[in-house]
DNA sequence: CATGAATGAGTATTCATTCAT
DNA sequence: CATGAATGAATACTCATTCAT
């Protein structure tokens, strides 16, 4: 445990006592609360120190600047959610199976980590993204596409541009997310279902 | 009053082409630019004045803050989208029409406004947004409800929860006019219209 | 303070129809006022153009500057109060009479124009009087000094150092306003004269 | 920005030669000296941090703003002053002597702190000072009322109404200090000790 | 002459970043 | 390594002054 010289000792430290180098995920936890809240402009750095429980200082210890931390918020939620949704895709089902597949990892990643996902949706990355964050971006795009475009040559999706597709679906899914929390309507297993079942039949052919 | 035509290029007005009162339009339309290119917080008020050709003192002649300036622009361009959406409503049509109809009203106005677009679809609205800027929202949410509820009364329109089914619909044209924006693809008619099928099959019954 | 909608003319106008150049008059009645209330330096222009019911560009046609105004504003009140105290001053009488008389002058002086009084002793005039203004100070100043130093020779006022016997005084004068205005205390006659008894046996042989 | 005349005392503090918490006094000390020079509202926050030497920022680490500064700074001095005069008040004496004393210690006061007597007689202060600050000059004027009543009833001092006794001697004293000032007079020991003869004839019985 | 909209330098205050402890 | 006091550049906003009408 680090030593602390203030009097009061754990005040915003999450629970579990600390080992050393994680005050790095600290800070990254409280950026990501704050940057959902306010946007990244709208958060001062010492309000992340503070919510994270450490000095101003120790920021730029882990961190070149404000801009680095939310680079690197946003290449690590992009990256789980890549990770969580493409891995061990199932290349050899039809394309029903690969869609409710493909639906129900993002719906876990959402359910799982609300705020990364909120965070990822935030507009204006354009202004602080430096190019490896774009970078996997791309990546996820490109296997969107290949899939539908596999998809479509076996003629189980319809012959529509696929980045309109890619569009409507990525987009039905996020304004569903969105609008149930505008709503504060909890999405559970039935509506996650049902959802998937309209979107599906947006794209099949 | 001035007709604005064209919706591309009015920036950084030569000096003086414009009369009196349309400096108060000038301002609207260079906070719009920035607030959809950095975002409120990543705007400084001085960088306004001068995309707009005024002095910085001038912005407060016609605005009490720069948080006025949003809020107006939010219910300038709320107001409009409602207007251009919601005015003549083919009423007696059957689900499929009024469908088509509220789609590419939609697409009509993101083609003659797409700052404004862009700067409704902005997140964190919720910081500065007072009270009269909410309720316009919630009118046209309240409208497509009861939009979708009268045609699943009829059996045009699958029987889910209304909410989810205003998520996909607005997140998928939402995530299409995003795509497109990314992708630099401009989308044509044929294009809106393809996507207008493809979203109407997610709700049709 | 908020946007003006009538083009009515006569807004703040005392009710005396105005003949042309007495705006100039109007302007130094509201920023006397003004300055007595909130200081030279918490005064803005368009306040007293305000108050006094002319445009803002009105009162830089009439004075050079703020600076101009306060000045005039000085020189005109101190000059006043200088004519009412010292014009034909009873040169032959006792000191006792002639004390009396300076000093119902001066409260004669108060009562007639408590804002002007207010103002000539507010502080901090150092940092924007001109030389002009301070000639007239050192005047009045002089002239007490000379009829104390007569007022000494001849036996009837203590042997004291001048500047300190007009310290006391002038002292005991404004500390009497100030102190009877603080506590809404009115000076009738009788507290003017009893007072003037007091300070009469202060500086007496 | 404006000449400096005065080689005295503590101006522009060398760089290194004050610890940790005392930078709040050097900040007190200079805005001190300003606002007697200029007045509250005539001082730029950033001139009291150059006289201070210290940053712009650093006086907002210290105090919530330039308003809480003044206010400091009013009942600082203010409470100074009554504690100076007030304490181990010679009850028991008669009212001669309890005249002398007090006039010396007031005395003493303004030769220790010329500029936090020039402070607390600067005008205006309605404009900024809150509650407390008021409440401790209410106290001290109360004090003056009860010991001149003491001595009224004991015939001591002469029957007129207590405030304006008290408002004639608190003015006197001012006075004194202020043409001397303004005189460039030095106040030794034996002026001061004439002046309070002066002005307890002025209300003896 | 009178006006008040427009201006930009100036004000109080905040905040990303540094550095002595 | 960690800290948080200190900094000064940057921000939102004000105001003395000008000038086209």
């Amino acid at each position: 445990m680090t030593a602390r010289t203030t009097p009061s000792s754990t005040e915003r430290t999450p629970p579990r006592a600390r080992a050393g180098a994680d005050k790095r995920d600290a800070i990254l936890t409280a950026a990501l609360a704050l940057f959902v809240e306010r946007g990244f402009h709208g958060t001062a750095v010492p309000e992340i120190a503070d919510r994270a429980g450490v000095g101003a200082g120790t920021i730029y210890r882990h961190f070149e600047s404000k801009e680095a931390v939310v680079n690197e918020l946003y290449r690590r939620h992009k990256q789980l959610l890549a990770t969580r949704v493409l891995a061990d895709f199932p290349a050899e089902c039809v394309a029903r199976e690969q869609f409710r597949a493909l639906w129900h990892r993002m719906a876990r990643y959402v359910a799982d980590e609300p705020l990364g996902f909120a965070f990822l949706e935030l507009h204006n990355h354009r202004s602080y993204l430096d190019a490896e964050s774009r970078a996997i971006e791309a990546r996820i795009r490109d296997f969107g596409v290949a899939f539908l475009q596999a998809a479509q040559r076996r003629g189980e999706v319809r012959a529509t541009e696929p980045m309109i597709l890619i569009g409507i679906v990525m987009g039905a899914f996020i304004g569903l997310v969105r609008f149930a929390a505008e709503c504060k309507l909890t999405l559970d297993d039935d509506a996650w279902r049902a959802a998937e079942q309209c979107v599906w039949e947006a794209i099949r052919s």
